[in-house]
Formats: C-alpha cells, structure tokens, sequence
DNA sequence: CAATAATTTCAAAATTTATTCAAACTATTT
DNA sequence: AAATAGTTTGAATAAATTTTGAAATTATTG
C-alpha cells in the first residue's frame, strides 16, 4: 500500500458531501475519517488525531465555529489544521473563522479538484515550516545557517545562545522548565549553572533588543511574538 | 524549609563518600537514610522505604550486586529506582549491573553537581503526574508546561497558585480539605497559616477572571466548571 | 436578627527567584 | 603564544512571588 499523505477528519451533516470528499481525498492518497456533527467530530479528534479537520460550518448538534472554538482551546490540536467547508459564500463566517484559528475555508459546492490542491497546498505550508526554519513576521530563525533576521536585519547569535532560542521559538507561547533548557541545550552529560540559562537569555533579549523571552518565575521561560 | 522531594537511601562502606552524598542530596531536598552494607541495606530498605537507593558495588558483608538482586527479588521495591555507585569505571559491572535491574549507575570519584542531576532525572523518570493535560471545553491546564489556557488565552501562574490550582482541579467537584491542601502544594514541613491559600486562591480567581474555584465554608475548596 | 465563625480583601513584610555585571575561564583563531 | 570570541560563575541588585496580620465582608447558627 502507497504511503499515506496524512490523516483529514471530514466533518459534514450531509452524507453526499462527505462521500464526494472522502472519495477525493482518498484517491489523492489520504486517510480519511468522518464525523457528522460537531460533538462527533471532537470524540473522532481525539483518537483519530487528524493533521487536518475538513469542519462544515452549519451542521446540527454544535456548529464548525463553535467546534472550532473548542478544538483551538485544546493545546493539543495547535498543529492540526481546520479549513471550514462553508456553502453560504458568507464573508461574515469566513472571517470569523479565521480569527478563531481556522487556517483557510473552501465555500461550497465542492470543486473537487480545488479541493485537493488546497488540501495539498495547506499540507505543504505545515511541512515547510516543520523543517528548517521558523518564521514569524518580523523575526526568521534559520535552524540550517544559523541565522537570525530580526526586521530585516540579521543577527548573529553564538551557539549556544542560538540553540536556546530556537528551542523556545520551536513552540510559542509554551513554556520550557529550567530543567528542560538544560537537558535540550546543554544535555544531561553537561552540568553547568541556573545563572548560565539567565546569562544566555539575557544576551538574546539584548542583541536582539525585543522581548521575545518571557519569564515565568520560578518555572522557566517561554518564547511569544 | 522545602517540601521533600523524595526519599534516598546511600549505601557504601566508605564513610567519607557518604557523608559527601548525604550532604549533597540533603541540601537539594531529598531524604537521606544511610547503610554502611548490603545487609544493612535491606534492613534499613524494609523500613525507610526509599524512593531510590544509591547502591556501592563494592562492599564487605554482601555486595552490591547481590544487594541488588535481592531487592529487585521482592516486588515490594518494583517502583524503587536502584543506582550503582562504582569506583572502578569497569564496563563489566556496569552492564551486569543494569541487567540486574539497576536503573543507572554513577561512577567514582563523585561530582556533587553531577550526582544531583542524575538523581533528579532518574526521579523525573518515575514522576507518574507529570505530563498530565486536564482539559475541559474551554480551559486547560498542562502540568507538566506549567501551562493554563482559558478560553484560547494563555494565563501565566507563577508556582503555587499553579500546583494550587491544578491540584483543584484534578478531581473536579470535589472539595479538598485545607489540610489536604497544606499538605499536597506547601509539603508537610512547611508551615504556613491559612490566610496563604486564601490569598492564593483569590489571586487565581482574579487572574483567571471566572469562578473555578467554589469556597465550601468551614471546609475547603472545590474546582468545579 | 444578632452573634459567631469563616472567608475575603488589602497592604506591607519576608522570602525567593531573576537580572545584571564584571570577571574567570575555555576554546578557537591568528 | 597572544588575541579573540564564547561560555560560565559568583556577587550585588532588582523584581516578583509568597506569606502574614488586621480589617472588612459574608455566611451560618441559635
């Protein structure tokens, strides 16, 4: 059997919908699940685990928006995408999808070539950024040159500065234990002081003079945007 | 003084690495009870019930590898983490050791720093509630990242009100006792009056700014949705 | 409804933890 | 071997958290 491309939930109260997608999708090589309302949808998430949630926006039992809400609260799913399937080409809810963590929304009827090529595409985004270099809009970390470019402008960071950085710029907002630094830019072998993390944390918030490291007392720290 | 954070007992019969050990592993939290031979060990092992035991390889009156295959003979100390302490860096011992059973072997002459980081990874190893993800539809609360999200917004707790509030709500609708309270965030040799945890639980309702925490007057406390 | 008991709130004190700085130390390069 | 850049450390300082006691408030009981 061919290597499957990844796993899409496809949540949709009409059957024919769903089997048009489900049909597409797996002909295009990915595994497919489904679910027919909102509340399924959550209890088919969490075993399942989806790369991908297809989410219909009107569907009884807990609209797309509101499982969307839901499935963003839940930090488990920070790298799952959600792309709205939406039959009213209604600008409101796309929108208001988008703020809510949506990553993308494809309007009814479905065209199934386009369909695929944004699953495709949307694929692609999450694999690129998987890899080598983390980007954000005003700050790009190469993992491969080690290279920081804060506004255009690029700054050096020595090595362990720059692997500290990019450890914690790997999960924004998530916030790493001091133990945790040690043991991932320091390794367990290596024993050196708590005052060498601040140190280091401290010649990053310099050089790049922005807050990006947060500190959470006496716990650790976290990188945010 | 700081909650403990487990229980070790230092086997060897030198008294000199000892007294080194003991100094160490009590100065950074742990409980320290010694034995200066293997049968000694399994005495002192039978009452202290230690959470790890540190074990030489070398000594009179039993060694520590038969030590090793007695203890591990008794299920009563399967969730008890043995390490080898050993003077010769000799390849031999150190794999017979592990397949005897042994968790980790650390050897001679004894870094402190070293030795402190090993245990506390060895114990990080065994910590059965971290890692652990409460969730509800619209808040999260990630032990083992210090983590909690309400509504999709990250709210930062600094320590005590963390474990405080994660320990409510680690059995929702249950009320925990003050002394329960004490005695699972603050750790029973620290003494703290209760105006603390009022304090404290106040501090998380504001910052929170949504009504978890249910007072049960007379009584304690209980998280509830 | 008053009296009592317990909690909440507040502000200040005590303590813990982080930041900063300068210096020591290491490794690398010239 | 000197110079340079990077890393680590300890001490002084700053900042935030934790704890406390007293006063205000709220709930409970007789």
């Amino acid at each position: 059997m061919e290597k499957k491309l990844g796993k899409i939930l496809v949540v949709d109260d009409e059957k024919d919908i769903i089997q048009i997608v489900k049909y597409n999708l797996e002909l295009n090589g990915y595994e497919v699940e489904i679910a027919e309302n909102g509340v399924d949808a959550i209890i088919k998430a969490k075993s399942f685990k989806p790369d991908l949630i297809l989410l219909d926006i009107m569907m009884p039992h807990k609209d797309g928006i509101q499982t969307c809400i839901e499935l963003r609260a839940n930090s488990e799913y920070d790298d799952t995408l959600i792309i709205f399937l939406t039959a009213k080409s209604d600008e409101q809810s796309e929108i208001k999808g988008l703020e809510l963590g949506a990553d993308d929304y494809i309007s009814k009827p479905i065209k199934p070539k386009l369909l695929v090529s944004r699953i495709h595409s949307a694929f692609r985004r999450i694999s690129k950024d998987d890899g080598k270099i983390i980007s954000f809009p005003n700050l790009e970390i190469n993992r491969e040159r080690f290279l920081v470019k804060h506004n255009g402008v690029e700054v050096v960071l020595p090595r362990k500065e720059f692997e500290l950085f990019s450890l914690l710029a790997s999960k924004p907002g998530r916030v790493f234990l001091r133990n945790e630094i040690l043991e991932k830019v320091w390794g367990s072998e290596v024993i050196v002081g708590d005052r060498t993390i601040d140190v280091h944390v401290r010649k990053i918030r310099q050089k790049l003079n922005a807050d990006f490291i947060h500190t959470v007392k006496g716990v650790g720290y976290k990188f945010e945007i």
